[in-house]
DNA sequence: CGTAGCCTTGAAGGTGATCAATGTTTGTGG
DNA sequence: CCACAAACATTGATCACCTTCAAGGCTACG
């Protein structure tokens, strides 16, 4: 594995004090929360946990994007979340005494995260109120995700792709254009949904020859975004 | 809403204590805990909380069950949790400074439910890192049943009952039956999976007629466990 | 230049949805 | 206690949507 491990820097720092799940602590409490942690940078494809890992860290995103990813019997895999600058990978799990990891975490293009050890965890993240509610909070909104998706079990698959596309849209940093930044094939969008690759394509193949979207270099540019709205509506 | 409003009793007191979320609190932190609340006894049917209602307080689930159940545009409901003994409902939507209930909860059989005023949970459960913690743990729990539902997304139908079955079983309180103490319909397993009534019913009367399974009550027990293992297995 | 990863297209087939009708059980009020 | 309604279960016929399988093309990169 040759991800890159680094301290944390300057900039590094004044990024992470964006992160909402810090909104409104101290530097100083956010300093004993970042102790002993470590920058990570991996290339695409590369992996921060495999599933069956040991839970002895965490990790924050700090750019890039990650998919958590769980393989089922069949072999195909089964993306759970897109974790984005912010997001917590496995904060959860410091909480049980000793775990593997459920799923495996994949760079989506250059990405770099800051691990976290379970000691960290321990010594300063267990026992703060504060951060285990903004740690609540996070995990709720995510919890929302998986029920919005589950909402949509019913729904015909285009419907499932503008939902998506929308809800990757909705949580880029940029906001004045209509480019979803997260590097997504078509395969991971079929994963994310649980269908196949070949209905996605079919799919978004038609949206690309009216116009509705383009892709250049794996990202996605919504081109009318009121027709995609107007097929989540039916 | 004619659900009755009682003080808590030696005996609810007592039975709130064997639950997983205050395992290891005092019994002085945790009569704070509940200070100000109420049990709520309900038939079958009815909510304690509908869609769109303000999250003034949130549930901590006594007896019986509740089904978590969000309306969707064209109609048909999802059901996205079978809360039962122990759950709470709502917790999470305290962190928040005003809201609404996005889903309603609702009565399946009688039973009840301790409800715990807002004003509560800003006094003694947000300050307190360990019930955090708790509910944290069991956040986890339930956005693990979402997601290994989603991992069943490609499954096929009686792969998805079969695992919702002993999803359901796997719960009850009672562990050397194979019965599954909530009483389930046929369209409530359908709302659960994102499918429809009829579906269900087709695989489920095999599944009677083999033997496999059987219904008195809305109850269903599970006569030959192996063969639904196998059923998952493929 | 060859491989790996991704995208595309077509044809065939199956699973579950839809629609419609009917039976069964439970509960309620006169 | 009966009549009626409401909730739940069942069955059949038809059909659409998505899957499956198979083949081939494109682009990046060592």
């Amino acid at each position: 594995m040759p991800m890159n491990k680094q301290e944390l820097s300057q900039k590094d720092f004044s990024k992470v004090l964006s992160f909402s799940l810090f909104e409104g602590l101290s530097h100083s409490l956010i300093k004993e929360l970042l102790s002993q942690s470590r920058v990570l940078t991996l290339n695409h494809r590369e992996a921060i946990y495999q599933c069956g890992d040991k839970t002895d860290s965490f990790c924050l995103v700090l750019d890039g994007a990650f998919k958590l990813v769980r393989p089922t019997a069949k072999g195909d895999d089964v993306i759970m979340y897109f974790a984005t600058a912010g997001d917590a990978i496995g904060a959860l799990l410091m909480n049980k005494p000793v775990a593997e990891y459920p799923i495996s975490a994949k760079a989506m293009g250059p990405s770099s995260a800051i691990s976290i050890p379970k000691a960290t965890y321990e010594l300063y993240w267990s026992k703060n109120a504060e951060i285990q509610k903004k740690l609540n909070s996070q995990l709720y909104n995510r919890m929302t995700v998986l029920q919005d998706d589950k909402a949509l079990a019913k729904a015909p698959l285009n419907q499932k792709i503008a939902t998506l596309l929308l809800n990757l849209l909705d949580r880029s940093p940029v906001k004045d254009e209509l480019l979803i930044y997260v590097p997504l094939t078509r395969q991971e969008i079929a994963d994310s949904l649980g269908v196949t690759v070949e209905s996605v394509i079919r799919t978004m193949s038609e949206w690309s020859q009216r116009g509705i979207i383009q892709t250049h270099d794996k990202k996605i540019e919504i081109v009318k975004f009121n027709e995609l709205v107007n097929i989540i509506k039916d």
